[in-house]
Order: structure tokens, then sequence, then C-alpha cells
DNA sequence: CCCCACACCGTAAACGTTTACAGGCGCCTG
DNA sequence: CAGGCGCCTGTAAACGTTTACGGTGTGGGG
């Protein structure tokens, strides 16, 4: 851990300037004799370039901030999967923020733009303030946000649709036959609350059901709260044949729910989740859900950034991903998955981690087309006891 | 985005020399007349430090990276969890590193800490080779290790302990009253399926119980493997009461083929996963899982490198995280969840991940004691239109 | 009244690169 | 053979900080 070389030392060693060296390094034409001496003497050393150093000078650092509530989400997770091997790809490193749901720590990221320790940054705001408007306007670097910004707003921008989301799975539940659909909610002072909400109730009209307030009911997106909505929703309404989620966890507690009031799902009650998270696939019956393409933002955004890093300027753009409803059991009856809609999604995925030092990987996933599978790793090294 | 302000145009603007900008900027001793003007120029040009150059200065970047596998698999998310937090409370960036698998991007991590651009490395290797430890012992910054090194290695290491792990289920398997306990395996040569073999086979031993080879099945750690394994399994010894399986998937697999058998989880066969992750608690009926200490190992390693980050010269340390069994549905029989052990976990979290730039959060996990639940959000804001 | 101590501040060097510029040298051309 | 052109290389400045060092001014004590 003793200091390193520097271009100094190499030069020294080698004979020559340090601009020669730094000729050499950075593949500029030089004098063959040259180049050999310099590389000679850097092999020997083991000279590794300063990153800092290189990034004083050039002002860019090939590092890309990726910014969200909390490193634990599902939702941010299928995002950082496809951004991280994008960014990769082109050389950039990645640099997790997460702001633990902080609107203050949001604007702080946004601020320390002005550090100029990342090139680019990718942000999904937990909300959308005016602070948070007026941060960005004079942000320090090109971000890219996930989630709606206001009309107008001169900002790289990718988003969801979930108002679409909800039409899919209503259509799906009434092509099933189904006729008394309910909905379990999250708060409605929430953006994706009010949003899923507007957009069940749009969906029935048109489908010419009628809206009947109590087959809606609110709870919070957990799933014991999820449960005790669906609770007292078949107390009011026992005749329900479908329940329309606004997240998977509440319809994993619908599941519970259900399952103790002894209806099966789905031949008594078809249950549809939101956002396709692994959870989906892994319960009993497995759950169909509206995927509103997290992974397809977070590949966007990232794409996004890249272009305008690498591009300069043009005018900010708007990518809009399309939901995707995915079918499993807990609508369609079957133990198998069927998907509907332009892909396939299973996300079971789990790995062997321990304590060897060995562990699972996933095989590529690059193309959304992802069977959700863990290689369990292999290790030609036994001496790692336990 | 123009080229924002430096201590020169401070100096400039506040009448006073850079090196006064400096010392006002880092609070050492100065007139306070001096004080007010260059606060006031600073904050009349919206000056941010630029931590680059502060870097090369000061030789510290206040970043750490944290390199794993795959950033998709739950168990490095788990310590990624952990990490965050303890870190950001430090006042360090994390960077993160995937590398897809491949041996030679670890090399390669390692190799790059000589660029300087980050303080410190957490790193859990696939696998530890020579070229590792050599790489290990050049490196030229704190490195702790997440999985096992050989004796005497000169690093900082994280352990977790999965033969205790398996003997904990077998004992609770026993006391349950099962003797024909099964092992569904992943491929021997890797280190997880090779030292959790071994355990089921010593656990079997220490109680008195018979080894019998057609109890074993080896698959893969995926879902379909860990069911065609059981399905093979039944087959050959019906009477089977329990299993023991790698890993999470491998027991989601084994619910499939039960339930399409007819068995019945856990009143006839009773089954155990290892790793606890999000699944288990999703999975009907829920899964009883061995926790590795995923959380713990990575919160561990984080103060580990913090403590060496500050500290300085210290022996290396070894940190072995003890496993912890997670009793739920699949061997209790009852629909709730009990925990054994020190701590409690229930891993299902899901976000309502929407479009509208609002996004569940997770509160505090801190300690361990996590009933893992997303909060919905919540905004103030409702323009940003679908 | 002189000198010294002290508080404050400015100058300049350093961190490790990249790069503009100019100098030296060889060779070709006229 | 002189001039000029090109290739290669070295010198030095710059990126934006931090910080050692020395200078200046003030006030107090001998």
């Amino acid at each position: 851990m003793a200091d390193g070389p520097t271009i100094n030392t190499i030069a020294a060693r080698a004979g020559v300037s340090i601009a020669s060296v730094s000729r050499v390094l950075n593949g500029l034409p030089t004098r063959q004799e040259t180049v050999r001496k310099v590389m000679a003497a850097a092999d020997e050393l083991g000279y590794v370039r300063n990153a800092v150093a290189r990034s004083l000078k050039s002002r860019r650092t090939h590092q890309v901030a990726f910014a969200m509530a909390d490193v634990g989400n599902p939702a941010y997770l299928a995002m950082l999967r496809e951004i991280q091997p994008v960014l990769k790809a082109a050389g950039y490193r990645l640099v997790l923020h997460s702001t633990d749901a902080v609107v203050a720590d949001e604007i702080d990221v946004l601020h320390s733009l002005g550090e100029r320790y990342v090139d680019g940054l990718i942000m999904v705001p937990l909300r959308v303030t005016e602070a948070h408007l007026e941060t960005l306007a004079a942000a320090r670097a090109p971000v890219v946000i996930i989630g709606s910004v206001p009309e107008g707003t001169r900002v790289d921008n990718v988003r969801a649709d979930s108002r679409t989301g909800v039409r899919l799975a209503i259509d799906h539940l009434y092509a099933l036959g189904r006729r008394r659909i309910g909905m379990i909610n999250g708060p409605l002072d929430t953006v994706p609350g009010a949003a899923r909400g507007a957009a069940y109730r749009e969906a029935l009209g048109d489908l010419g059901l009628p809206y009947d307030e109590d087959l809606v009911r609110i709870g919070d997106f957990y799933r014991a709260e999820g449960g005790r909505a669906v609770a007292e929703l078949l107390a009011g309404v026992p005749d329900v044949d479908a329940l329309m989620c606004a997240n998977d966890l509440i319809a994993l507690g619908a599941l519970d729910v259900l399952r103790a009031a002894g209806r099966r799902v789905p031949e008594d009650v078809s249950v549809v989740g939101m956002d396709d998270t692994d959870l989906a696939a892994a319960s009993w019956p497995s759950l169909t859900s509206v995927s509103l393409g997290s992974a397809e933002r977070g590949k966007a955004a990232a794409e996004l950034l890249l272009d305008r890093l690498q591009g300069g300027d043009r005018e900010p753009r708007l990518v809009t991903v399309p939901p995707r409803l995915v079918v499993r059991a807990s609508t369609a009856g079957v133990a198998g998955e069927r998907i509907s809609g332009d892909d396939a999604r299973d996300g079971a995925r789990d790995n062997d981690g321990d304590n060897d030092g060995d562990n699972g990987r996933d095989n590529g996933r690059d193309n959304g087309r992802d069977n959700g599978r863990d290689n369990g790793g292999g290790s030609d090294r036994k001496e790692g006891g336990e």
C-alpha cells in the first residue's frame, strides 16, 4: 500500500520526459524505441494511472450516479440491473445513492453534481417538488429523471404508464368473464394510488361496468394492509369475483386472506398484482401481474444519459415505456405461466449465498427475455473452510 | 451547465486570496470580516467544492467500492442494503461493480484500486484463485473480502457458516419427528454444494440417522432443476418426510412438485430452504429457511472497512456470522411465521413502482429486525400525467 | 521608542495528469 | 550546401484544491 509510481517515476526510469510517458500511455504517435522503454518501465513498476488526476485535467470522471429512494426496493433493483451493464459497457462506473425517501437528500444529490465527482445522474425522485425543478435547472451535469415531470421541464425523462397497465389487467379480467371486479388500492394521496384508482374507474366505464364504491378498498402498499382491505371488501361484497391490486405486495395479502376465507384462486376469485416483481412468480398460485417495465425504464434512462454524455446538446427527450400484462396462475388457473403482451418474464431469482466465496450468478438478461435463473457457480478451491 | 465558479472566482469577488477562501471554507481560524466576505461571495456564486481536485490533493476520495458477481442477486442485495447506510453515515459514496461472474473482472477490480478512485473495497469473490491472492497482496487500498480465504491471507474477512446452518435445519426437522430427511443439493463441485452436502451427512450422523444415498439428489441451484430432482427422489423414496434444500429456489421447486404429487406441506413432507431470501416469505406455504446472514455479513464488512480506513494499521480480522433458522409454514404448519434463533426476518418487499415519480420506501431496518414492509410513499404533485 | 509576539493573510508549491508550444535533429529538395 | 519541413521530444502551464511559509500590521512590554 506504499505510494504507487507516477508518470514521473516512469519518466525517470525510462530516461524520458513525463510528456513522452503520457503520450505513450495514451497511444499518441511516438517513436518505437521510446514506446518500448516507457512500456518496460511501466510494467516493471506496476504503474496504474491515477484516475483522480486524470479526471481533474480531463474534466471527465467516467462515473455516473443512480439515485433512488431505497436500495432494497425491487422496482429500483430491476432498474439497476439494466442500468449497470449499459454503463459498464460504455466504460462508466456506477455510484449509488439511496436517499431513504428524504426529499432533502434528493436535492442534495442534485446539488452535489457541482462537485463534479460524476459525469451525469439518473434519478428516480420520490416526488417532484419546486425545489427539485429549481435545482434541476441549475444542475451542473446531465440528468435523466425516471418518473413524470411537469410539462415543459427541460430534462430527459422516462415514464411508465400505469393507467394503461390497469386497463390491461381489467380487460383481461373482463375477458375471463369477471364482472364484479374489486380494487385494492394504496393511499389516494400518493401519485400511484391516485393514478391507479382513476384508471380503474375509467377502465370499468369503458367496459360498460358500473363503478361500485363498495368494490374499492384503500389500504397501504403492504401485504398485511392489503389483506386487511381484502377482508373488509369480502365482508361487504361477497360476490366479488376478481381483485385488481395496486401492487404485488397487496396482491400477496389478498391471496392470504382469500385462502383463509376458503375462496379458491382463480376459480372463485381472480387476482392481479402490479409491478411484476420477483415475488409474483414465487407465490402460490403464481400471481398475474402488470409489469410497468422497471427494467426497460432503467435501460432507457441509461441510454438517454449515455447519449447525452457522448452526443452533447440536443432537445430533451421523453421515453414512455408501455406496460405488459404477465398472466400467471392467479387468473389463468394453470400452474404454468403464460405471457401476454410482447415479452416474457419470470422473476424468481435466488442464489446460494455462502461463506465460501462462491456465489451464484445470472446469465444474460439483456433483452428482457429472462427466465430468472441463478447459476450455482462453481469453484476449484476447497480450502476455504467453515 | 456552464463552468462553475472555483475558489479563484470567489477570491476575486471577495477581494481576498485563494488561500483565505480555502481556509474559510474549511473552517480554519480566520478574521470575522473575511469569513463574511468569502461566504457572501460563495453564496452569490453558488459555489460547490470540486471533489476531484480536493481528492487529488488530499489523497482521499470518500468513495468505497462494492464488487460482487451480479447486482440482481438477492444475497448480494441483502448485503448492499446494509453496506449502503453504514458507508453513507460515514460520508462515503458507494461505487458498484458487477463482475458478471467473470474472474478476470474481479482481478481487474482489485487491480484498478491503483487508480485511486476509491479509498477501499468490499468484495465478494466468486471463488478465490491464486491470481486473486497475488493481486490482493499488492492492492493499493484496503480490501474486505466476504467469503472464505485461505488460512493466513492477510486481509479483513467476513464469513458465514453454512455447515452450522444445515445442522440447524436438520435438528429442527428431527425435533419435528422427521426421520426420512432428504437433501436436494446443487452441484458438488461448487463450494456451497460440497459444504452443504457434507454438513447434511454429518448432521444426520450426529443424530444417529443413517446416511441413505437414495435420499440425496443433485440438481442445480434453480427452481426447475430443484423440482426435477425432487420428482426423482419421490419416485425412488416415497416415504421421504422432509426435504433439506440447498437454497430457496430449489425449495420453491420442491413445493411445486410436492403439490403436484399431492403431498401436503408440511403435513406429509416438511421443506426447508436456504438463504432466507424474500421469496421464502412470499411462497405458499411460506418457506422455512436458513438465513446465512447476508445482511449481517454486509454490515460487518462495511464496519471492518470503515475501521481500517479510519484507524489505520491493525491485524487483519476475521468475522464469522452465525446462521439462523427462520421457521415458517413449510415445516411448522402454521400460516403465520415463527422465528427461532436470535432474530426475526420477513423478507417480503415490494413497491408501487410507478411512472409518477413516486415510489415506496422502506423504513429503518438497521438492526436486522426487519418486518420487510414498504411504504407506498406519497406526493403533493399531481400534474405528472401519464 | 524599539522590538517582539501574534494574528491574519498572501504567495507559491504540490497533488498527477494532459497538452500547447517550441526546440532539435535528420533528411529531402532545390 | 543551405534552407526548410516533419518528426519526435521536452518544457511548462493548466485543471482546482490544500497548505507550508513568510510577510505585514497591530499592539504591548521593556
